[in-house]
DNA sequence: ATATCAGTTTAGAATGATTCTAATGTATTG
DNA sequence: CAATACATTAGAATCATTCTAAACTGATAT
C-alpha cells in the first residue's frame, strides 16, 4: 500500500496517527489473520503505543468499511481477515493458527435452503489434525 | 430415550437428578442446537432449579464423553450440538439459528493440507441472507 | 441399611475478551 | 486558526464462562 492515508480517505476513514500504523501494518500486502490481541503485540513489538480500545474500535472500523472479514473460528476471540475475497481455511486447533485456501472449491449435494431463505455465501472450514 | 440413567452410566457419567433431567431434555429425540443460556432458559420453565455452573458442566461433561458436539458459529457463545454425526449446517444471522444439513455433500477442489498435517473434518456453514 | 468416599452441585468470586464512558486530543472545514 | 465533529484513551463496566471451596449425593463396601 503506497499512500495509507489517501487509502482511508477513500474509506471514508479519517488517517488518525493511529489507523495509519495499524493499516500500514495490516494492509502491507500479505494477508493475516489477527485478533486484538495478536494485533497488540504486534504494535508492542514495533513501540506504536496504541491503546487497546483504540486497536478494538480500529479493527471494527476496518470491519464496517469492508476492509476485514469477520471469522468465525471459536468462542474465546475474534478473527478479523485482511483477505476480503470469499475465500476458505484450514483450521489447526492445536496450533491456533489459519491457513487461506485461495483456490476454487466447489460444494455439491447442497439441499435447498428453507423457504424464503436465500444463501448467502458457503464457507468451508478444514479442520487439522496436527 | 427410555432409560437415561443407564445411558448416562453407559457413558460414565453418574446419573445425579440435574444430569438426569439435562439428559432428558436434550436426548428427547429431536436434534437440538443449545447454549448454556437457551438450555438454561428451558430449564427454568420446567422449574428444574440447576444452577448455571452446573448447567456448564454438565454440556462439558456430555460433550467430553461424546454426547454433544461443539459448534463454531459465532464468537458470542459456545453452541452444542445433540447431533453428534457428522453434518453441516445453514446459519441464520438474522434469526441467531441454526439448521441441521443431514444430507451427503461433497466438497472438490480441495488442496493439500501444510505439509504434516492431516485433514480432520471438513465443516461446511451455509450463511443464509434472510 | 450405613459409613465412607469419590464424584457433583452450587453460590459467588474470578477471569478474560470486549465494550462503554467521558475526558482529552486532533483532523478537517470554513 | 477557530470551531466542531470525529478519535483516542484509561479505566470502569459488561458478559460469557471458569474457578473455588464448601456442602451434598450416588456408589460401594461393610
Amino acid at each position: 500500500m503506497k499512500d495509507i492515508k489517501h487509502f482511508l480517505r477513500q474509506n471514508s476513514l479519517r488517517p488518525t496517527k493511529q489507523r495509519v500504523i495499524i493499516a500500514n501494518y495490516l494492509f502491507d500486502g500479505i494477508n493475516k489473520h489477527v485478533t486484538a490481541e495478536t494485533l497488540s503485540n504486534e504494535l508492542l513489538k514495533m513501540k506504536a503505543g496504541i491503546s487497546l480500545a483504540t486497536i478494538y474500535n480500529t479493527l471494527h472500523d476496518f470491519y464496517e468499511k469492508g476492509l476485514l472479514k469477520k471469522l468465525m473460528i471459536n468462542s474465546e476471540r475474534i478473527y478479523f481477515d485482511t483477505n476480503t475475497e470469499h475465500h476458505h481455511h484450514f483450521y489447526s486447533k492445536k496450533d491456533q493458527k489459519l491457513i487461506d485456501i485461495n483456490v476454487d472449491m466447489k460444494v455439491s449435494g447442497l439441499p435447498k435452503p428453507p423457504k424464503n431463505k436465500k444463501i448467502n455465501k458457503i464457507e468451508v472450514l478444514v479442520h487439522l489434525d496436527n
